[in-house]
Order: structure tokens, then sequence, then C-alpha cells
RNA sequence: UGGGGCGUCGUCUAACGGUAGGACACCUGGUUUUGGUCCAGGUAGUUGGGGUUCGAUUCCCUACGCCCCAGCCA
């Protein structure tokens, strides 16, 4: 065996240097600590993997944790979803569910604490005079007139907020740190707010709520949280995480911050997401073209390939975006592993095979997956009409088209050859059928005289088949960045949705599940829609093409015909 | 403009101060009963300018470019 050369990322190279010094008694423990207020998608994906691989890989531990400190904005249809998604890629948390709502007691006491240590202050200015008094970019702020306000007083008012006994709005508990920061985030922030609204799990116990500056440190030091993983904007936020932990003199774990995942073709911001769904641009969080991790699973990708993707991406601090290129790569490099092949015709175009038997079934040997033996051979059913996809046929075939043409002979893949004597067409000029004649001794698909054809093409009997709908996916978006563009909805693919409704798949697959993953020769990977199919109405998902090398030659030939005149 | 980050093939991502490597994409060729897979090969990069050094992607200076921050969001 060789001995692969492991990357490392820098994180881990944080850890290996901690692990080294002792810093943290050589333990990683880590944390996924998601906001319940809208679907995970792709860049939490990355972050998942990240946070629960580390641990894995350094023999630690990985909580899940609802960063659950406002209300306003969380529901807990959102916390079952997130579950669902971590626990579909893979990962176990097992008894480390936590929520910060859990540790509001405790945070209520260390601001208490604060307060009688002078270094928090209830602060009467409204929001827009906060606004106005913390400075900007150039300017220092002003002290709040309530800054020096004496502990006795300031106990009696933060307690009063908690009882609710002021409105909204009307009282904050600041840091009192340094108006003149340069640091905007350290110009005395504002620790808790007062805040009328149901908490999905402590209901109407609470009407003063954290924010998450002050509440993630304590959360992460509660937990024993040795290395906090986040993304780049909260670089800035570290001086005061740091400073919250020091100055209460407690466990600190170490914030790191990693460049989030970018995907060119798509957005990844939960605002323009769920902009998507209310807009009805999409069918919902799920549809299967958003970046979402539910709207992936029912598009049919495989944890392992998403898994497999973030791995591939890496982790640094400089900002990216990533080609959907290498998604689609990471899906169709686990699927041509584990998935069964079968034959379906999207577009179908009926033929006559002239010389064929009536009413004959003539059973063929196929293989379920070239990759894996171990998936052995199934039936499939030869008849005297069949369905081919319509492009497998061209009237006036480009030079190195090779698939069936008017007198050309190609092979049906498992079965024959064939070759087409003539083409029938409608009082329109459509074509509406093929006439061919088969071979009857390329059974199988090769010929006792050595004879080569240059095409084979997949075929269903028109008789002993299945019906199904199938659905064809494209990138969402014709902008490579659409968070660049002025309105996302300018830059929305309009074929990004192509409904096939009849469609013809071999009979082998009425024994098809969700969850499973098929490939249809020569058009690519499948599976069943996981909302909309049933027994009845079977509806496949296209996730992902094959590569197609012919496209391009294809394209090549007809920019050439314009081009060329 | 104050603060915080970041600049390596088209895209991601590596490289104790010592041959700039890998993956995807792209292009060749080979195998092939999927124009798939697989195999072999190729094109392509250190933001600019100084400096230190035998030697700089790496260290220093400087210029330029990009991202983030003025929520009682996270």
């Amino acid at each position: 065996m060789e001995a692969e050369k492991q990357v490392k990322n820098f994180i881990q190279k944080i850890i290996d240097e901690d692990n080294l010094s002792g810093k943290f008694d050589q333990k990683v423990h880590t944390r996924f600590p998601p906001e319940p207020n809208g679907y995970l998608h792709i860049g939490h994906a990355k972050s998942i993997c990240l946070n629960f691989g580390l641990a894995s890989q350094y023999n630690g531990l990985c909580n899940l944790r609802f960063d659950d400190t406002n209300p306003i904005k969380e529901e807990d249809e959102y916390v079952k979803a997130i579950m669902e998604d971590v626990s579909w890629l893979g990962f176990d948390w097992e008894d480390r569910l936590y929520y910060a709502s859990d540790y509001f007691d405790q945070m209520y006491d260390f601001a208490v604490s604060l307060i009688k240590e002078e270094k928090a202050y209830v602060c009467d200015l409204s929001g827009d005079e906060v606004r106005a008094s913390r400075g900007n970019l150039k300017e220092p702020g002003t002290d709040s007139p309530f800054r020096d306000r004496n502990v006795e007083e300031n106990l009696r008012l933060f307690s009063e907020m908690k009882e609710g006994k002021y409105p909204d709005g009307s009282h904050t508990l600041r840091a009192k740190i340094d108006m003149s920061h340069p640091n905007l985030n350290m110009r005395d922030p504002v620790m808790y707010r007062i805040l009328t609204a149901n908490h999905h799990r402590t209901g109407d116990k609470w009407c003063i709520y954290p924010m998450y500056d002050w509440a993630h440190g304590l959360e992460d030091s509660l937990e024993g949280i040795t290395h906090s993983i986040c993304t780049l904007e909260f670089e800035d936020h570290r001086p005061l995480y740091d400073w919250y932990l020091n100055q209460l003199d407690t466990y600190h774990p170490q914030q790191i911050e990693f460049a989030r995942l970018n995907l060119n073709f798509t957005i990844m911001s939960k605002r323009w997401l769920k902009q998507l769904v209310d807009n009805g641009h999409v069918s919902g969080w799920d549809d299967p073209r958003m970046p979402t991790i539910s709207g992936l699973r029912r598009r049919g990708y495989s944890p392992e390939s998403i898994r497999n993707f973030a791995e591939k991406v890496g982790v640094a601090k400089r900002d990216n975006v990533v080609e959907m290129n290498l998604l689609e790569y990471s899906l169709r490099e686990d699927l041509n592993k584990k998935a069964n092949r079968v034959m379906g015709v999207i577009d179908p175009l009926k033929v006559v095979i002239t010389n064929f038997p009536e009413n004959e079934i003539d059973y063929l040997d196929a293989i379920n997956n070239p990759e894996d033996e171990s998936a052995g051979k199934r039936k499939v059913a030869f008849t005297k009409e069949i369905y081919i996809e319509r492009n497998d046929f061209m009237e006036e075939p480009f030079r190195k088209y090779f698939r069936l043409a008017p007198g050309r002979e190609v092979r049906l893949r498992y079965a024959y050859y064939i070759t087409c004597v003539d083409v029938i067409k409608n009082d329109k000029g459509d074509i509406v059928e093929l006439h061919c004649t088969y071979d009857p001794v390329t059974r199988g698909g090769s010929s006792p005289d050595g004879r080569k054809v240059k095409g084979t093409i997949h075929w269903v009997s028109s008789t002993e088949n299945i019906q199904a709908e199938v659905r064809l996916y494209d990138r969402l978006f014709l902008e490579p960045n659409p968070s660049k563009t002025d309105k996302i909805d300018n830059a929305l693919n309009p074929d990004s949705l192509v409904i096939h409704k009849t469609c013809y798949i071999e009979s082998e697959m009425k024994n098809a599940t969700v969850g499973t993953f098929y490939q249809f020769e020569r058009l690519g990977y499948f599976s069943l829609d996981n909302i909309d199919s049933s027994p009845t109405h079977l509806v496949f998902n296209r996730s992902v093409p094959l590569r197609d090398s012919w496209k391009k030659i294809e394209k090549g030939f007809q920019s050439s015909k314009i081009g060329g005149g």
C-alpha cells in the first residue's frame, strides 16, 4: 500500500498544534449549531461534515445544538427537519442534543454577575438612539446616558425586564466595553433584548432573550467545546466572544473561522431560498432544484456523495465559488458503483420490427451493474414493437452520428442488431414510426460474423413495460453567480424543470422503491420522487445526467452549420 | 475612509525557505454491447513592484484587488 500523504486543512493543523501543546488536554469537542429558522442547505452540509468529521478523526465528540435565541424566527418544524437532515447525512450526535434555551437560566446568572462587576448596564435608549450613538466606520460612538447606572438599579431593572414589566424595545442589557472601539462589535453590544414572543421550547417563561454574541460563547463553554468552528463573517465577533468569556473567567473554547461554501448557478442564502419558496418559483424547500439537503435528497443524491463532495471542496479561509460540476461528479462517482442499470425511454418513438414474429416475447439477459458483478442479471422482454429514444434516430445524420438512420444498422442493447428500412410520417411530416428488420443471429447483441456496429441504443418493449412520469432538472439559475444579480428572479432558468408525462420503463421497475438509485442506461441516474410518486403513478426524478461527450460534438456540428452556412 | 480577513491553473485546494502538486473542468489517444465507466497522456497557476537570501508561493516592505462589519438577526 502506498502511503497516501494526508493533506490537512488549516483547522486540522491548529488542532494538531493544540494537541501538541496540550491546550485542550488532547481533547476535540465540536458542535454544529444551527438556528432553527429554515432548512439546511449544502453549505450547512459542509459545516456538518467538518464538525462531525473532525470529531471522529480525532476521537472526539460533536454536539448538535439548536441556537434558539430568537423566538420570533424559530419554529419546531425546522428543528425536526434539521435533525432528519443531519441523520440522513450519516452523523450521530448520540445523547448530545442541546438547545441554547437549555441554558437561559445560567446565562441570566452570568449576566447578573457581570452587572455586579459593573461590566454591564441596563440601557433605556431606543433602537434608533442606539444606532445613532454607535457612530460609524469612521466616527467613534458616544456613551449612553445610562452607562453609569449603579449596580443596584441595574440589578433591579434587569430583574424587572425579566419579569415582563417593560414593553419590547424599551430596555436592553448592554456590555460596558468601549464606545470608541475601532471594532463596532465592541461598542457596548446588546446582551439582552425584550421580546414578547412564544418560544418553541420555553413558551412564555422568558420575555428577555440573549443576543448571539453573548449566548454563543456561553453555550460553547458550558458544553466544554474545544474548537468552536464558524464562518468568516464572525471573525470580527471573536474579540467579543473572547471578552465575555474572559470577564466571566470561565472555560474558554477557541473560535475558528472558515470560508462558507458557495456553489455557482445557485444561491445559498436562507432569505433568498425562502423567497423562491414564497414566490412559488419552486414547489417548496425540498424542491429537487433547491440546494437544500432535503431538496438534494429528493433529487436523488446519496449521503455519501455529499460527504465526498464536502471532502473535495476542502476547508480554507479564502472566499470561493465551487463549480456545480464537482457536486455532480461526486454523485456520479458514487452512483456508478451502486446504481443498478435499467432501460427507460423518455421521449418514445415507436419501432416495428417487421420480421419479428407477432405476439412473441423474447426474454434476454441484461447485466444489472457492470461495475458490480454481485448485482447479478435480469431478463428484459423483447417484442415486435418497441420504443426507442426519439433522438436516437436521425433522418439525415451528422457525420459521426452513429445511432439509427435510414438504411443503417445499430445494436439494441442486450438484444439484436436492427436496420432501419422505412420512416413513417404523418400529414405534417412528423416522424411517427420506424420500420426495421432484425438479424436473428445477433441475439444478445453480437454477431457471429464479427461485423461491427458503431451504435448501441436502449429500448423498451411497447407492450412489456411500465409507464412512468419522468422529471428532468437543470440548473435553477442561468447566471453563474445569481447573488450578484440585481433581481434574482430575472436570472431564473425557465427550463429548470422539464416533465415527460409518458415514458416507458422495463417491467423490472415495477419493484422500484423510494430511496433506491437507478441508472437509466445512456441517460443518467434516476430515483423515485419521495413525495409525488405512487404505485399507480410512478414519478422519477433525474438526479444527474450521465457525462455526455456526444453533446459537445453535436453542438460543434450545429454551430458549424450555422456559422459555415 | 476605521477595524477584521483574503489573493496559487478556468474552479476548488496543497507545497519545513529547496523540482509549484492533486481533484474537477477542458483537450488527445486506448478499451468498451451505455457516445457511461475505466486506462494513458496533455493544456493550464503563485496579483504587481521592491527587498532579505545561494535560492522566495513561503520572510519583510509597498502598491493593487476582493470579501466582511454601522440588527434590540444568527
